[in-house]
DNA sequence: GCATGATCATGC
DNA sequence: GCATGATCATGC
């Protein structure tokens, strides 16, 4: 058996992988006898490199501080590439990490530099026809490694404070606290709180490894950053740091600020333009390096002068076909909400009836809310099963549907969400009394409410 | 007045 | 062509 003890020899080593499937190189046939069929890992470990497989809590390879990883990605309609998910690292163990500081924490022991082996995910063929395209050998980026710290510190915190329960993926940037189980049941005890919170491991987020791999994989141009200063991000968290550069103009109209950034009312977009030049930024606040990492999602919300929100927010359709088939916590509804972190960007109609800017808040959805939101999610594919979806046809020939509604549930509510009537996807079940087979789409929208009570 | 259905406008 | 943010229209 071969020894590898220095990053280079095993990178060499690496990519000779390269080009070959995972049939080729499962030597002990552990992908055609059907045992231990997830783990391409151990492939890799067992077949490729030559090693027993373990569990330790060092790297894979101790001495080079190099812990391997087989990550797949795919391919999106628009040719660009997408890490297909979240990259799962240890199993915390709340009663230990507490006890460490960053550079002692079972994350960085175990995790310094990552080998990664990208093989191209398609849905076609089984896994051992699918094909490792590319390995990397990663060490984290010193400016994203000040985030990972501040990432870890939160999760450490969140332990301290008894709230291991409460831990969510969009409680951070980079670096996640994802859950990790057969179910929902597979709970564990925490150190400071009587209360079993569900087991979680480390991760870097899907969104994290999607930019990794488009930048140093695909050799994609570097993304704007927020944050031009690694030392800045030593002090103060990237939140921070966003409402401080903010807060100068928070209370100008927004006359005001075009004025100030000397620019033409071009209607629409203009609050996403005044946002980007607040911030020193020359593209979108979407498309910096930060937000594409973190999979933090821009909201601009108007404040009425009544002091309530007028619309709901709307989030992607769903498809009819594929949500009845979901499960909960693999819906893209729980995803999006547990791994997406919002900034909320407020503005207020005044007296004067001007626009304007008032504050910036971060948010995600408390765990709770969205055990509530559940609730709408289970009612909409019953309603779509059961073909039940037009409840009776109006005077003026609208539909009006099964679906939750407002008044149903108080965090969020289905309601349509398409170009016209005529933009639809196809249904599974043939609606009862209509007999359409394709409906107009669709999607859950927080109520307006609901969010107005988030910002205070 | 507002919940709900429907659609517009923009940009990729 | 369509996703997405934004907003309109109207029946109850």
């Amino acid at each position: 058996m071969e020894y590898y003890s220095n990053k280079e020899d095993i990178l060499n080593k690496a990519k000779e992988a390269e080009g070959k499937t995972f049939g080729e190189i499962d030597l002990y046939n552990r992908l055609t006898e059907n045992k231990n069929k997830g783990n391409l890992g151990q492939i890799i470990e067992e077949s490729f490199f030559g090693y027993q497989i373990n569990s330790n809590p060092e790297a894979d390879f101790k001495e080079a501080k190099v812990e391997l990883k087989v990550t797949p990605y795919k391919i999106n309609k628009n040719k660009s590439y997408s890490a297909k998910e979240r990259l799962v690292l240890n199993i915390i163990d709340y009663n230990q990490e507490y006890k460490y500081e960053f550079f002692t924490s079972s994350f960085w022991k175990k995790n310094e530099s990552l080998l990664l082996f990208f093989y191209l995910h398609d849905y076609d063929k089984s896994k051992e026809d699918m094909l490792i395209t590319n390995t990397l050998l990663f060490e984290y980026p010193e400016e994203d490694l000040e985030i990972i710290k501040q990432d870890w510190s939160l999760i450490k915190q969140k332990i301290l404070d008894g709230q291991a329960h409460e831990i969510s993926e969009s409680d951070t940037l980079f670096l996640g606290a994802c859950s990790k189980g057969a179910n929902k049941s597979s709970l564990r005890s925490q150190p400071f709180s009587s209360e079993l919170a569900m087991q979680r491991a480390f991760c870097l987020k899907q969104s994290y490894m999607t930019q990794i791999l488009r930048k140093y994989v695909f050799g994609d141009q570097t993304d704007e950053k927020i944050i031009k200063d690694v030392n800045e991000l030593k002090i103060n968290s990237l939140e921070n740091l966003i409402i401080t550069k903010l807060k100068p103009y928070f209370g100008k109209s927004q006359e005001e600020l075009l004025d100030i950034f000397m620019l033409d009312t071009k209607a629409k977009q203009v609050n996403e333009v005044l946002l980007s030049r607040m911030l020193g930024l020359e593209g979108k606040i979407s498309t910096t390096d930060e937000f594409k990492k973190a999979n933090i999602i821009p909201k601009t919300i108007r404040i009425e002068k009544s002091g309530r929100i007028k619309e709901s927010m709307s989030f992607p359709t769903f498809k009819y076909t594929e949500i009845i088939n979901e499960t909960w916590e693999e819906s893209q509804l729980y995803e999006l909400f547990e791994t997406t972190k919002f900034m909320f960007v407020l503005f207020r109609f005044g007296h004067d009836n001007k626009l304007y800017f008032e504050n910036v808040k971060f948010w995600r959805m408390p765990t709770q809310d969205l055990e509530c939101l559940k609730e709408v999610w289970e009612r909409t594919i019953q309603v779509i099963q059961n073909g039940d979806i037009v409840k009776r046809v109006l005077s003026n020939g609208n539909f009006m549907t099964n679906f939750p509604g407002k008044t149903d549930n108080p965090i969020g509510h289905v309601r349509p969400h398409a170009q016209n009537r005529l933009d639809t996807y196809p249904l599974p079940v043939m609606d009862k009394l209509t007999s359409l087979c394709h409906y107009t789409k669709h999607c859950f929208w927080l109520n307006n409410d609901y969010v107005l009570k988030q910002l205070y």
